[in-house]
DNA sequence: TATGAATGAGCCTTCATTCAT
DNA sequence: GATGAATGAAGGCTCATTCAT
């Protein structure tokens, strides 16, 4: 509709609709095969060749930031929403793990890249830290001065157990929110 | 039980050596690359063909199982010494773990592949659940028994939690036992 | 001739300044990357888009027999001007021999891509034949009319053997021109 | 006949078919298509899947380098029975040469991929040197100290000369016996 | 039984070329 | 005319797996 407001961008409409179908279609492999399926396969769900991946996204883990990019600004906010909002620190920190684990359940086998060690997803891995980490930090430090969080866990520890307890395939036997809910339980400052 | 009494068990020592060589070198390639290794890199390690690992363990998992076998056993036996040993339930679920942890750190890769979806893995799955769950279930209810440990959580959850936790590179910024603990810490049972 | 006398000029000379943007950045990228580079890396460098270059020419051919046009046409006035200027036939035969050489030894890749069977080379094989062969001709008929060189070498043999002992990449144990000087020597007139 | 003789190599005759039937397919891909032709094209020709091929030739210049050993081989034996044999280091020298000759020209394509400045072909161009530099230096060194061969040519500079002479494709209009004659004339040493 | 050669599917990546805008 | 996005053929390489010896 505002197609036509700007001047630049014109063919670019079908770019967009492709990088968009791109990012769909990765989403919805991704969850299906896991972030390392074949390009072929991803341009084959999008409807475009091989070629086209490549264009708009050089190297895999492009791909893959790209895909998840919004839900990690998302996430990133609603660190500091939860800060903002919850009655507690320990309640922000809760309710932000709880958008954390609602991420990575929904997008199997994100978890399991993000602990990957293949350099490939290097970029990912550091994107995530470099997006996610500050948003922890702030909320144990919070936590922390309100003397509701135990002061000797990190953000990294926080994120990559968190992350870990999210690995691997559903299960009726394994609540993921449960031993989720465990660690926070265990990151609680023990009463003096 | 004897085999023949003549012959055939000469082949069977020759077998055996064979199976336990292959043990060896996949143990040591699992640690160096991953338990998803290429097949001739172990055979090559053992210094046999591609065909004679075919011949001992048909699947992948099968070789993975039959690597870890004797870990698994341990760590099994490990929980039973815990328990009669330990000062109390919590103390001894504290030491199965540290046994535990220590299997899946030193063993790179593992944790991965047991939480992997890859249905290539199922039978491992399958043989560390068998193996190992109902020590921990025995572990957990005596700690629920004595009030120890909160009693919601199975041992599934344990395990696969402990497991998760587990995953990953070595990483500086990352305690595995130090988020373990904290794990940990979330199972104890709260004060009433 | 006037082109409409109206608007059209003025597109021509938009056109006519990508041609020449174009000739100069594929003659760079041919120097860097040999002439079978790739046309993208060309329309990139003179700041244009791939179809521009197949619009301007439509088989690489045309556009490495457009780069090197001026040259090819500078070398074979520069035969005329040898034979006009030079003490003697040979002498001549030398000087245009070193001119050429230049030619072929700056532009890395060239000397390999006129010698090339690829059948998509042929135009540019022909163009310098069509161009070359006559100058050489002249040269070489000088030459045996002075009693200065021999009679049995046409002027494809010079040409294509010089170009011959030009291909390859540059070494320091290999002096194209001493081994074209060797060349020359042998064809001179054998004393009577 | 001879395959029960010794013991080790059995199954070996099968590869070692296989590895001639390669040798052959190559051979006969290079000359229609160049020493870039497709693996796939050389294992098609061959009747054997792509892995045969790289099993017993991991790089494409491993490849090469095979296909011509044998006649590097001879070609240098005959350097060393032309300066035998000869009736002067010249005509000896012309001998060999006359072999380099031979088998360049049906070898076609062989000629450019040694002074191809590809990395890949680095090998091949190594072993070719390190075979036949020796051999020319030492007729050239006949040819000097018998007076009848110019002092100032390195034996890369003759036998890349050479090289550059005899690349291309066959064409009636040019000889390359006779531009070798010529480039040979030019190394007689000139008369005091 | 053991061997390891052979196979070929499968993945990655690059580029020439077309064509809608 | 110009643009550059899209396409897909091509070619490289790696392994899991089979099977003749």
């Amino acid at each position: 509709m505002t197609d036509e407001t700007g001047r630049a961008p014109r063919r670019r409409a079908d770019a967009r609709r492709n990088e968009s179908a791109l990012l769909d279609a990765a989403a919805a492999v991704f969850v299906a095969s896991g972030v390392e399926a074949p390009v072929r396969d991803i341009a084959a769900k999008a409807g475009v060749g091989v070629g086209t991946v490549y264009r708009h996204f050089p190297t895999r883990a492009d791909l893959v930031v790209a895909v998840y990019r919004h839900q990690v600004e998302a996430c990133a906010v609603a660190g500091e929403e939860a800060l903002e909002r919850a009655d507690s620190p320990f309640e922000a920190l809760r309710r932000w793990i709880d958008v954390f684990v609602d991420f990575l359940v929904t997008k199997h086998g994100l978890a399991g890249a993000l602990q990957s060690d293949d350099p490939q997803f290097q970029v990912l891995h550091a994107y995530f830290l470099d997006r996610l980490l500050p948003v922890g930090t702030r909320l144990l430090e919070a936590g922390v001065a309100a003397g509701e969080v135990r002061d000797d866990v990190t953000a990294i520890e926080l994120m990559r157990g968190v992350g870990g307890l999210c690995i691997g395939p559903a299960d009726d036997r394994y609540d993921v929110r449960h031993t989720v809910g465990v660690f926070l339980d265990g990151m609680r400052a023990p009463a003096r």
